[in-house]
DNA sequence: AAAGATGCGCTACAAATGTAGCACGCTACA
DNA sequence: TGTAGCGTGCTACATTTGTAGCGCATCTTT
């Protein structure tokens, strides 16, 4: 499970996942502080060794990608957050997701509609 | 920032939320695999100094509470999941969470859907 | 081809984390 | 009234993390 990461080795994760596949230096620049190029390859390489990256050899070097998918990744990272601190309710979560208005425009939330919609069809079977 | 935690000392932050106040024993039920209460109590002593959990003396003992609260916590955590997996996008975020239907009842459903349009009007001002 | 840049993989090491053991004080109850 | 049980706070120690430095290839650029 990726919560069971050390911080530095999780935020370099979490870096991968927000903006894909990257070398050393991309990481080193989406880094919360600089570190040496060797610092991060370490991490990286331990990354590797515990099976949460994988790297690619490529033109511009080795590309280091996560090697948990996306979507089971969400999925974790979301059921843990529910879990922790929504008591289990997937609602109340997307309920605090509404409640932060400022990153929801109108369409979305007609978009939100569509799906509640369609997760009703689904359920009734 | 909880995510910057180490694994252990982040699991048992994730139990003071999911369970509120604790004593060691409850906090040792609660963890994955079992830890020797001095153990558990060295943890709780590091977060205690770097300002995560507060304790409170009782009856039985110390009980172990989260000192940042819920509200902050939860939001901290669902931006963070956001912006990692979501591209940012709480819309995403939530219409994943409506992909997770088993978690989702059809009277959830409904209230979601009030929730939206109290979203719209606050959002046409 | 000399002289910089890059990128890479060690190795080494300090600091942080994870865990247990020990000794102490306060019940409770045989 | 001693002894068995908790809960507590050290202290100590093994392991894991976090980080930098060095030396080696390549690739550029004169």
């Amino acid at each position: 499970m990726l919560s069971s990461l050390p911080p530095r080795e999780r935020e370099i994760v979490d870096i991968l996942y927000e903006r894909g596949a990257s070398t050393v230096t991309e990481i080193g620049d989406a880094l919360s502080d600089a570190l040496s190029g060797s610092a991060i390859r370490a991490m990286l390489k331990r990354l590797e060794a515990k099976g949460f990256v994988a790297r690619e050899a490529s033109e511009r070097g080795f590309v280091y990608a996560p090697s948990v998918s996306d979507k089971a990744a969400r999925k974790s990272a979301l059921s843990q957050v529910v879990r922790v601190f929504f008591n289990g309710s997937a609602t109340s979560a997307a309920a605090a997701l509404l409640g932060m208005q400022d990153e929801m425009t109108g369409a979305d939330l007609d978009e939100l509609e569509k799906m509640i919609a369609k997760a009703r069809d689904g359920r009734m079977k």
